[in-house]
DNA sequence: AGAGATGGTGCGGGTTCCCGCAACGGCTTT
DNA sequence: AAAGCCGTTGCGGGAACCCGCACCATCTCT
């Protein structure tokens, strides 16, 4: 059985390395890539199935890897292994992984034996493994109430972006007075208008994104992959 | 001599370590604390007075954690090292470095031989030393015409905090229409139009902190510093 | 079947934003 | 000293935004 490895930072990617043979004898032959484009290209060539991945990579970040390997072989296995837990990502991932495919999302900051247990788990044994500490946040009491339904977060994304709401309706299929609806309930929840409210006013659009970026709802590769969908819309539109 | 590394990443510390010890033979204690916070605390207790610093860290991060340091005593001799060459990292450095101070900033992808370079000649040396990388990109060709200066920055800060033109205004002390020909050229700087443009239209506001973000000319840290500058500032004013 | 809840839509108006135009002071250049 | 350049400021208006109010369709519960 042949794994990959697709790290950019060299500490981490060795210390992996030491973990996986530990814990999957059956693995034969470990590639490393240290980007996104190497990863692809490796698990193209090598014809793997069993990969593990960083999210934050220079060349190409580790969602956007694993989609066109996933579009490739929607059969391929494959461990995030990540610094943050951050929703945006969840989000990233969910968004691509194929139906029945074999997924895990973990730390890096969980003890060795945790990863062991995830890395057999899902690259072994096929199964769907989220580590606890980001199911947690994900799901846990106060922001179930504040959590962003899909149409939010689609709309969201489009105002990160500087969209108008005329264009975001037009790219969600909505009027633009549900577009300006959606807004009011981003503003609330996130927090637009609480912690000053009273005080001083503010520029909502703006201030959503800001608190978007801080509650980590989406990230710089949330902003980076949303600018290439919409190149790609626009060209479409024509 | 005593030392201190401020690292959250046990790979790194442990590197950073050896390499502390080899390129420094003076050294005689290294002490290591794994944030900000800790990292504060000990540089009080310990009397010390060269630090390795990691910015990107999950309680307090470096640049904060190193103002306090420099508050306490000044003649600390900080070398930040870190994953990113961002402009928003140097700037918020820029800000802090006290009159006479020495300190250093090399990436995490250095060379070892840099590296222990650096440290010698910040820690021991007393010089000031920015890996070229860095400086490369603040100074490049292309981004001289682009570059922000000080009050450009300081609108664009609290722009991306949600602030609307008048309170903008009224914290950095100009009128109403000079903060909107500050927007304007930094809607130029940021190439907020440039990209689009003619196809159409879009929050200028909003795409100005995408932009200024994707640009890495500001980020997370940022921005979490400058709200709680922001909530200091509207108690004083009260 | 009727009542209520939920979510989408149109209308209208108050506010903020964006920015062209013009005037004014201070600076350098000749 | 005159001319010219640059940053700052006020004015005004068109565009976008925010959002209350009202209406309608669908879905659910009794």
């Amino acid at each position: 059985m042949k794994a990959l490895i697709v790290e950019d930072d060299q500490f981490h990617a060795t210390y992996l390395q030491d973990a996986l043979a530990e814990a999957l004898p059956e693995v034969t032959e470990i590639f490393h890539a240290a980007d996104g484009v190497a990863g692809e290209e490796d698990a193209r060539q090598g014809g793997i199935e069993a990969i593990v991945m960083d999210l934050q990579m220079d060349r190409r970040n580790g969602i956007e890897a694993a989609r066109t390997i996933w579009a490739e072989r929607p059969q391929s296995r494959i461990l995030f292994w990540s610094n943050y837990a951050d929703d945006a990502y969840l989000r990233g991932i969910a968004q691509i992984v194929p139906e029945d495919s074999a997924y895990g999302y973990v730390l890096k900051t969980a003890s060795r034996d945790r990863l062991k247990l995830a890395l057999r788990a899902v690259l072994i044994e096929g199964q769907i493994m989220v580590d606890r500490e980001i199911h947690r946040r994900q799901k846990s009491g106060a922001s179930l109430r504040t959590r962003l339904d899909d149409s939010e977060f689609a709309v969201l994304v489009d105002l990160a972006l500087g969209l108008q709401d005329k264009l975001i309706a037009e790219r969600q299929g909505m009027s633009l007075r549900t577009v300006q609806n959606r807004l009011l309930s981003l503003y609330e929840k996130l927090g637009v208008l609480s912690e000053f409210d009273d005080r001083l006013t503010l520029n909502k659009r703006v201030r959503a994104l800001n608190r978007a970026l801080v509650t980590r709802t989406i990230n710089l590769e949330t902003l980076e992959a949303a600018q290439r969908d919409l190149e790609a819309w626009l060209v479409d539109r024509s």
